[in-house]
DNA sequence: TGTACATCAGTGAACGCGCGTTCACTGATGTAC
DNA sequence: TGTACATCAGTGAACGCGCGTTCACTGATGTAC
């Protein structure tokens, strides 16, 4: 796709200021315009490179779940008991949202935001693949009895869910609540609904 | 604010036609001509009675909040115990999930729409009213040591995480999650997580 | 009971704005011989 | 090593479309005396 140096340069330059422009502006001052105006990139570059709108969110997307999957994954393969992978999934997803805030709030955000919608198919198809690593770890932890004998997206769901509603609370910064606490506090809560009996 | 009976018939003409375009149309959809169409009430008749096309998606917003957190009030005070009235919150919210489907999307991607911003201190101020009820009873069985000692929004998240991340699953339809056996694993599985020691 | 009047409810044409996108073009980079 | 050429990268004016909103108006409803 990117045959250049300076065209990698260039898509990079547009995805961190697009995520500056989401963070600053929200969804409403989320636009093209935006974007060309804070990375100083022309509007015909950036379609060059993108192809549209859409396309830019998506690859912005992408990115982000990348990095996010990816600290996750490295924190996961570190461990070696049930209870401690878990734990450091649940850390490590809290670490990332407190350290890449805007890329976390775009994540979040864009779950239901209508420019994903196109290009849904391959996002979700990359999510699965970037996964995979995660469904063999709880598939293996499942079948030795480590953890309850539960659907996978059952165990997903109880895992995730108090992780990215803890987060969602602390980046919509409406509901006061701590992360540091709930770093302390939801590894073991979260563990003790997933442990066998 | 509505003076006449006709009035508040208007009125609710609009929400559910306003619901039902976002149901079938999504986030971009979701316009103000799309909602004269649907509903086949004039534009200034919705002015007159919004404001504004922020100002229809808050009273929106609040209807479906409002039609939600009754269900879940009404279920918890029907039971007695701490680790029922969990198991009840959580299966009043995947029921509503499931009985009215397009209320509960609204809801969830309505978090960073952005045309709530504007109204977001008293959308946020009619919550806490709403969810006072849960909040005393949670106080009190904290106090009594029914439920591990932990500080509220951590319950609260322990609680509404895995609920929301099933319901937001089972809403994106990307996911396959089935929902009755959700509602069957996980009251006990988060009630495993609440319970002291 | 009837009439006058204020307020509420409803209408729809018109407006300006900013959105995403297109396109004809120039300049930079890489490559083949 | 030098030159020709294809491809990639970047530019910015211009476009049409549909958005949310306004406004002058008519009609319906309620109320005071």
């Amino acid at each position: 796709m990117v045959k250049q140096q300076r065209g990698q340069a260039t898509v990079d330059l547009v995805l961190n200021s697009a995520l500056r422009v989401y963070a600053e502006a929200g969804q409403q001052g989320f636009t093209v315009n935006a974007v060309t105006k804070a990375s100083g990139v022309s509007l015909g570059s950036l379609y060059h490179h993108f192809g549209s709108f859409d396309g830019l969110a998506a690859a912005l997307y992408t990115r982000c779940m990348g990095e996010l999957f990816e600290q996750m994954i490295a924190a996961l393969l570190r461990t070696r008991t049930a209870r401690t992978g878990v734990r450091a999934l649940v850390r490590s997803y809290l670490r990332f949202t407190e350290e890449q805030r805007d890329a976390a709030l775009f994540l979040h955000a864009s779950a239901y935001s209508g420019y994903l919608a196109v290009h849904a198919e391959e996002i979700s198809a990359a999510k699965s693949v970037m996964l995979q690593p995660v469904a063999q770890w709880f598939g293996a932890r499942v079948a030795k009895g480590e953890i309850a004998a539960m659907p996978g997206p059952v165990i997903e769901v109880l895992v995730m869910g108090p992780v990215a509603e803890a987060a969602r609370r602390w980046l919509s910064s409406t509901y006061e609540i701590d992360l540091a606490e709930a770093a302390k506090l939801l590894p073991d809560s979260i563990w003790r609904s997933l442990r066998p009996q």
